[in-house]
DNA sequence: ACCTGAACACCGTTCAAGT
DNA sequence: ACCTGAACACCGTTCAAGT
């Protein structure tokens, strides 16, 4: 068949190509080509849909978000009930990324300003301001958050790459092999192989980890600071 | 010139001119074959160098975290100078990635496990001991304080690919205009539309997140918590 | 509006061959 | 050991053309 069969697809089939893509076969495959191919598309076809390689992503990106529930506990705008919303805000975005391998590879090549971007925002300002922050404070402290979940699963992501299969339980790899690339001067870290595999559980790491900052994000006494 | 005149270029020479690419054109221009090409040598050249590129950018980061001061301030080890250490690590460690434009995608893109990684790894991990924290408590807590930065200067990178020129100051940005891209349903969001542009500057809010995580981590009473 | 086919300017990587 | 040249299997994107 020559020009074509007028398909019509909806963006929601593409995007649904696209995370396929992303989930066989990892955040590198996801090209404008691939899933293309994958819904028996030329390439240019893509372009009917999407002006570029970027809004797709941004599309995918905007779906992944739209999947973390921020439907509004019925519980009272409680300092206590605040810190649980945010807990939760933030293992719930960090689990649909670490659902998907190669989720993280989307997050960071996209600019995180769509609607639904905007609208886990939202939800971790009202908590913030619930807590009892005021304007400013509120909207740094979900930039901190933002961004300790990024990085974190970005972290993960990239330790996941270069040992499969997961380090969650004891894994401290081939032990004395010589490190995988060039350099081996091989100085010691003495507490860096101390600690190595003590606190490397990503999702105990993690949830450790927003405890703390929200410890200090939420400090009752902000006088005592210096 | 057809096989050739054995040039024999070295490691440092070749990372030069990667930065330079890096520099000028962004991440996206550091290829293999863009390296080869401002050496004036062939792209399978580069191969007798680096066996893919995936360790070309590893050497990459090494260069750069090595430019992170990470010399022990002559400080006694209390844990008021364990924490300003900890800051101006996480400060010099952001300052050399924030200076390079560019820079972020390098990390994002390699495991941080070179002998330059390890070293700030093992500074940061003293500096927690000497706060008082415990091993595990100390491992968990450098690796927030690794995820924290990284996010941050990640964030930073892609607010500043949509808006170059900076926000540092004022900048609301073409206020009504359409959205970039394809969502114009136009939900409404009073806290964070309220917000936008008051905590905004990368430095100071960066600093601000910071501080506020080392709160949370170096905590004097873990008692009361939950 | 949606699609094809050809094309342009790129990638990373491998292989056989030269010095 | 270091390098070239040709090749393979890819990219994102544009353009002219068909229905």
């Amino acid at each position: 068949m020559r020009p074509g069969p007028r398909r019509s697809l909806t963006h929601a089939e593409i995007l649904e190509a696209a995370f396929a893509l992303l989930e066989t076969k990892g955040f590198e495959a996801v090209s404008v080509r691939g899933v293309a191919g994958v819904l028996g598309l030329t390439p240019t076809a893509m372009y009917t849909y999407y002006p570029n390689k970027g809004a797709l992503l941004a599309g995918m990106v905007e779906q992944l978000l739209g999947r973390v529930d921020t439907s509004e506990a019925d519980g009272a705008a409680t300092p206590e009930h605040a810190r649980t919303r945010v807990v939760e805000l933030a293992q719930g975005l960090r689990s649909i990324l670490v659902e998907r391998p190669g989720a993280v590879g989307l997050l960071l090549a996209t600019p995180l300003d769509g609607p639904n971007a905007r609208r886990l925002d939202e939800r971790l300002l009202a908590a913030f301001a619930d807590a009892g922050l005021d304007p400013v404070a509120a909207s740094r402290a979900t930039h901190a958050v933002r961004v300790h979940v990024l990085g974190a699963v970005a972290f993960d992501a990239a330790e996941e790459e270069r040992s499969p299969g997961g380090p969650t339980a004891a894994d401290p790899g081939p032990a004395p092999a010589a490190s995988a690339t060039l350099w081996d001067d091989a100085e010691t870290f003495p507490l860096g192989d101390r600690s190595r595999g003590l606190g490397d559980d990503p999702a105990g790491r993690f949830a450790w980890g927003i405890e703390r900052l929200l410890d200090g994000l939420l400090a009752p006494a902000p006088i005592a600071r210096g």
